[in-house]
DNA sequence: CTGTAAATGAGATTAGCTTATCATTATCAA
DNA sequence: TTGATAATGATAAGCTAATCTCATTTACAG
């Protein structure tokens, strides 16, 4: 499944992967996004950069980007699937309900897993905030 | 939309509901219930008193309760929907990676909504925390 | 007991998201 | 530059959850 690689030394390098414009406009444009980006999103910001890109190619996309680990998936009860960067750190997400838009929330309250049953093995857990964002409220 | 009423003295009640033994097995389920059930589970567990109950059915039963402010909608991210009732008061739930089932988690940290970005007006929040349940974690 | 209309159940249908297909285009090693 | 082949884009197909259709059954007021 198409997959960049960087290490360019070894002749065991397993090249899967071309570079397009399209991947990397999908690319940038999660890489200056402050918030979590669905499909949609992704297909209406990069389509901007790239004329006639298809929905299929942002989701190989971001496919291969979720495979080699550069992005992670955003579950949001209800909603299709964000994307955004791995590298921020452990957060949770806010969901506007006017806009329909997911906001970075910093922070956690990480005794969470105290509230767990006794017996019980918590291995991860998420948070969403729901509400209105900053500029719905106003 | 099918409500049940118990308000027998007035002649302006609205009587849109009549008792069947599928709705009220779908009740006895989630009044006996001590964690959150789909549909399908429903389905299962009713099936046992009531022959050949219909998917359809618990849909309409579900979403009759629902109406009635009886049971509450736990929703939880890629899973579908799960319902349980609604006097339990505020609490969160557990997804078991392993079995499917969700539990009930007792408490809350509700200093949740300090976290969200200034500006942002916080309504509600949900906390899910995944792992292995008790029966699976052995 | 009876008639009427709500409720049921089987299956078709919709809806939203994601993946597969395939002819065409474009990348990139040689 | 060129050839093989990965990537693209349009769209069909798949999936899962939930709703709708409609002929039949059933509740229940009178």
């Amino acid at each position: 499944m198409a997959k960049h690689t960087e290490l360019g030394m070894d002749k065991l390098v397993i090249r899967a992967s071309r570079k397009t414009k399209q991947r990397d406009a999908v690319r940038a444009i999660l890489e200056g996004a402050q918030r979590p980006l669905s499909v949609d999103e992704l297909l209406k910001a990069a389509s901007r950069r790239v004329k006639g890109l298809g929905v299929a190619t942002v989701y190989r996309a971001v496919g291969a980007l979720v495979a080699e680990g550069w992005i992670e998936t955003v579950e949001i009860p209800g909603e299709p699937a964000r994307y955004e960067r791995a590298d921020k750190g452990h957060h949770h997400h806010f969901q506007c309900e006017k806009c329909d838009r997911a906001f970075d929330v910093a922070g956690c309250l990480d005794n969470l897993r105290k509230l767990a049953p006794p017996r019980f093995r918590v291995k991860q857990h998420s948070v969403t905030l729901y509400g209105l964002c900053a500029a719905c409220a106003s």
